[in-house]
DNA sequence: CTGAAAGCGCTTACAG
DNA sequence: CTGAAAGCGCTTACAG
């Protein structure tokens, strides 16, 4: 007798064990050999049997068990995607091109956000870990990059997408901060400003510590003045904090004629310090920021800011398709996909 | 000799097979049972045994193999999440409102993007299916109730969000449209319009269904004028499709003064097509949105729209809590979770 | 407090 | 073209 009878029937209840490969043998008089050759579509059998065995695996509802599948042949068709926050719109768009990628490949992505903590992140790759997924792909990371290569590399495979990481352990997807705080520096020094401050983000991740060296390296290329006490760090970056650290720079020191932001929503901060403080935008201070969100269209004055060439869905793709390459062992030595940027000039620095 | 010796060395390579727990057990010279005791913190087990064991796994670098686990246990501690978009600010919101919740309970996230395509989202639910994973979210299906309903009854545990299903198979988290398209009308009628649109959403899922359902029944309610044609749907629904469609209704329709749209972006759509079409706002045409996005706080004049009294990262926890009831049996008949609204008074809808 | 054996549901050589 | 046996890395009763 049927040991599934009861999943069968248009009942409420579910099965506590469900159909197996073992099951459909036995009800279409076959081996376990030959179900799994038709559900893996292998070839060597005959297509009666085939259909057969196809036959009796829809009426009684069978499924493979993809666990018991990842055991035997120690792949598990997942990946594992660290991000620093899901709702943050940049973040979310790229999930979207990295799933689009995985899905058309036939991964499963096992999502997982590590909300900027260190602990976590690590909890969350040794986990990734336990779960053998096929690979892992790292945003942002907020690690010590030894200790983020040390727990990349007992993975499978690995990307790093702005995250300081040994090219030798993972792929790597990466923003030439110092190009982008290159070109942000000499346009505001284009326009005659002399006196640049930086409100930079945390220091706990390659993002936050590229800019700002790159805003260091930009002004002494420029021939401009570098003054420790004009760069200050936000941690978390956002508007309020911006905005916070913002007055007391200006305050402080009056002379600061334009501020580059480690991105748009710290600008937005600096904007709104300006009007505080009574300074004009961008007559007496210039304002640039960074990613090109929606929001830096609508501010008044619009918002000067760098963007990727590259749509963020795009970015995504981008990394997907580098950790594919890195599965299929396709990749030959080190594979580093660098992101450019172009500055989007507006109101607060023309 | 240690089979995974080249392992524990500071090389590039990685290991073609990892530690297993019969390489502690025979490291340690226990049982596989004494090295599972303390992988899972079982008592009866000896102090000096335990902290032994754990030494070794530190030394050779184990990590439990948790497909293993889950097929031994039947347990797979991952739940299925299947949305209709990612990079959608307010999913990418109830996103992180659901790893939240899931993370604190030790389960993990299989993230699932049906980009609003029904057979897709019968492809995701199959193969979570396959994956024997603990439970499943559905976001805003767009399949048909029975079928939804017939797919969701092959899962272990299961919570719908704002779709139509039998809630003797899933929890429901649903939110009143007739109730929220209520106090639209009544606050339209109330200002002196009597002749009301609908710049409505899809048809293929509930909310679009149900706001359509709603207006009417609000409009006979209040003693207003149903008529059909000044009833329109957009598919997807975004500001181009609506400004379309809104043009279109408005210069065919000219005694329509108010319109309630399906959402905050129908409504921006909505917004630029009175000003073609040369009607003021809200005077000769007055427009309410839905969701309370960033944008309807910064478009001119400002939207009047509806938005859940729960935040949207909440609502996230809500469902996640829900599956988790669920799934550890603590479920008694059937569970519904109603998301309240309230309107929110800006300049399109005074 | 500790262990030997069977089993979870598949796949992988190996035969025939 | 088809099948019997062993194995993937754990856990679960059951003994002692």
């Amino acid at each position: 007798v049927y040991k599934n009878q009861s999943y069968l029937e248009n009942t409420v209840s579910r099965p506590k064990t469900r159909v197996t490969m073992a099951d459909v043998a036995q009800r279409a008089e076959v081996s376990m050999m030959t179900v799994s050759r038709v559900i893996n579509n292998k070839p060597d059998i005959s297509e009666k049997t085939r259909q057969h065995v196809l036959q009796i695996m829809r009426e009684i509802g069978y499924r493979p068990n993809r666990i018991a599948r990842s055991l035997a042949t120690d792949k598990s068709f997942k990946v594992g995607v660290v991000m620093p926050s899901l709702a943050t719109a940049f973040y979310a768009e790229i999930l979207e091109g990295v799933e689009q990628v995985l899905w058309e490949h036939n991964y499963n992505l096992l999502l997982c956000n590590s909300g900027r903590s260190q602990k976590r992140e690590q909890d969350l790759l040794h986990m990734l870990e336990e779960d053998r997924v096929d690979g892992v792909i790292v945003f942002s990371s907020h690690l010590p990059p030894a200790t983020l290569t040390a727990l990349l590399k007992r993975q499978r495979a690995a990307v790093g997408f702005s995250s300081d990481v040994d090219p030798q352990v993972a792929g790597i997807v990466t923003i030439d901060e110092m190009a982008a705080m290159n070109k942000a520096v000499n346009h505001l020094a284009a326009s005659g400003k002399r006196a640049l401050g930086h409100i930079g983000g945390s220091q706990n991740n390659r993002a936050g510590r590229e800019r700002c060296r790159g805003f260091v390296t930009a002004l002494q290329q420029a021939g401009l003045k570098v003054n420790p006490d004009w760069i200050v760090a936000c941690e978390p970056v956002n508007e309020n904090i911006s905005f916070t650290h913002a007055v007391a720079l200006l305050e402080q020191h009056p002379c600061i004629d334009g501020l580059v932001c480690f991105n748009d929503y710290a600008a937005v901060g600096a904007l709104q310090a300006c009007r505080i403080v009574g300074r004009r935008v961008p007559d007496d201070v210039a304002i640039i920021g960074y990613d090109d969100i929606l929001i830096s269209r609508v501010t008044s004055p619009t918002l000067t800011t760098l963007r990727y060439t590259q749509t963020t869905h795009g970015v995504g793709k981008a990394a997907g398709q580098l950790l594919l390459e890195r599965i299929n062992g396709r990749a030959g030595g080190e594979q580093i996909v660098v992101i450019d940027h172009e500055l989007v000039i507006r109101e607060s620095a023309p």
